[in-house]
DNA sequence: GTCTATAATTCGATAGAC
DNA sequence: GTCTATCGAATTATAGAC
């Protein structure tokens, strides 16, 4: 059952034109075109333009951390941890892929303090992962590397998938993702 | 020997504000305090702030087709193809970083049709790649994997790079990084 | 909730003197 | 090349009637 309240229609159309446009060339003007209604009806649903784009991205941002949080306090292995981190964000992704672009797109349009907290917030998201790396090159389940080149290029494998689900038509199964993506990162490229 | 003309000067003060606060958000007037000068001094150097944008926009995407053009009519193997291209993009990354988070972050404010010419080339770009990665399955050199989302994975494994350029003091040997993500790219994160 | 009207500010860009 | 001065447009946000 499709529940499309008021608030949640203004949701959409606000990130479908952020998404576009970016978020300081979107206008109140343009949403309250979008919404077919005037600007000032706008204020009927947020504060501010600064404090729609703080809600929605803090609260995307405490998604990951709810999802990464438990699988650290796991006893799993690095490498199934780190499966399991790359399939909760999968997951996170193909549910809410317009706010996941908010949050890789249009974090610097953020001010003070707002934008320091959010930079340590993803710092400390990054770092958790980099722990699970570490842990894995310690204990030899990953070849010895750069855990912090490694942990980057980890994160951006998957920061690029919103776009998979935004911008194109076509629709892979997610377990497909779900299991390219996994191969990708663990296996490489190469056959052997 | 360190040239450093009126133009290279502007431009790295542009570049770096541009970085720091995004296009948009970068006012002619942040950009002529940078300068210790006025306002209209900033028209002595370009004519419009869209038409700065477009030119090291295109400029910066120009050289990037122009490395992985001669690879690809290289007579080498799938496999040092992309070794090749992997290559190619890194030193450009170490070469132009500015340029390069231009590239990554700011193409959105392109205006028609300066946008749509954009697009078309990036995805030139890509689908030259893809060519690459396809030969490489169809060849046997890599393992049987679906080559959009691997074409995909290998572009964000680079696209994050400039960030270590500009956001950190730690300067790795440019060699260490081509090897780690080569290594990364091809062999993954696992050690067998 | 929706509208009209408008305040208050900021922005890109230009004119014209030196 | 650099300045002062300013224009015209666009923007966020609010007031107040319905």
């Amino acid at each position: 059952m499709k529940k499309s309240t008021k608030k949640e229609r203004f949701l959409t159309v606000v990130l479908k034109l952020i998404h576009k446009k970016g978020f300081k060339a979107t206008t109140m003007r343009d949403i309250a075109h979008d919404l077919n209604f005037e600007v000032a009806n706008v204020y009927n649903y947020i504060d501010s333009k600064q404090s729609l784009l703080e809600e929605y991205l803090f609260d995307i941002q405490d998604e990951f951390h709810s999802a990464i949080d438990p699988i650290l306090d796991s006893s799993h292995t690095a490498k199934e941890k780190l499966s399991l981190i790359i399939s909760s964000y999968i997951r996170i992704t193909a549910q809410r892929p317009y706010e996941q672009a908010l949050l890789v797109n249009e974090w610097r349009n953020l001010k003070e303090p707002k934008l320091q907290e959010f930079v340590e917030r993803r710092k400390a998201y990054e770092n958790k992962l980099q722990g699970v790396v570490t842990a894995g090159v310690e204990q030899g389940e990953f070849r010895s590397l750069n855990v912090e080149i490694a942990t980057q290029t980890i994160l951006a494998s998957l920061r690029w998938l919103y776009q998979r689900y935004l911008e194109t038509e076509v629709k892979l199964n997610p377990v497909e993702i779900d299991r390219q993506l996994t191969t990708l990162i663990f296996e490489g490229i190469s056959k052997n």
